[in-house]
DNA sequence: ATTATTGTATTAGGTACTTAATACAGTAGT
DNA sequence: ACTACTGTATTAAGTACCTAATACAATAAT
């Protein structure tokens, strides 16, 4: 499906990106998962590779796994919650390191994003 | 001096911090670079990571090397200038397309951002 | 019972990054 | 001339990640 950057492990970005979906409920909770397999064919990496991304989530919580019929996306909501709050806030405070280190200005920055985000919308 | 992570190439890492420091006039306009070695002892990195970093920067015409006598920071103000300006886009689009992906809309974000850049002032 | 599919584990090989230990050519300062 | 410093190059070793190719135990469907 996608295609991953080179500069960083692709496991990692795997988790990141079903993290992102989880977070959005693009995967429901409590929804099944595509098999190791699957996702692997869909992503194009190896099976390793996804069942390294899997079983970290589901070391953090955010998966729970039935050995011999798939993987669940977890049903606890405020956990679910919790994670969207969290991927913002990183995000938001990411973007607020960068930018003071680059020393923009507040306002010139707040100008930035509002620019950029009023541009994307449909 | 620094730590860095180890999710990214140490070299990048390296070459995104002396980025930010020519963009933000740490490293002056023409300024002289510690020696390889030097800033391997700073970074507490081998010289050839080093080595490798500050040589990509040359290829994207940032320093200049003096094979026996040092390396310089360009003294090209627009490309500084095109340098500061882009890594502001970079971080602001990248911000942008993470805030949208998690489905935060606009009004949130700003305000998001903008309580943690008053917060951080001093 | 048999078959297909699940997650999981193992072994091996390749690549990229990092470190370590040197070495060399050129120049500035003495 | 000598010394001390530059950038640069090379060789070897270790580690992390990724891939490939299997294999196994357990279950659902038939």
């Amino acid at each position: 499906m996608d295609q991953f950057q080179s500069t960083q492990p692709i496991y990692l970005q795997i988790m990141a990106l079903i993290k992102r979906q989880i977070a959005t409920a693009q995967l429901r909770p409590g929804g099944q998962l595509g098999s190791v397999r699957e996702l692997a064919m869909n992503y194009q990496v190896n099976p390793n590779t996804v069942q390294r991304a899997l079983s970290e989530l589901e070391r953090e919580g955010l998966l729970k796994s039935d050995r011999t019929v798939g993987r669940y996306v977890t049903d606890d909501l405020s956990m679910i919650e919790a994670l969207h709050r969290s991927l913002f806030l990183e995000a938001t405070s990411r973007y607020v390191d960068e930018v003071n280190e680059l020393n923009v200005s507040a306002d010139e920055a707040i100008k930035a994003v509002r620019i950029q985000l009023k541009g994307e919308n449909t």
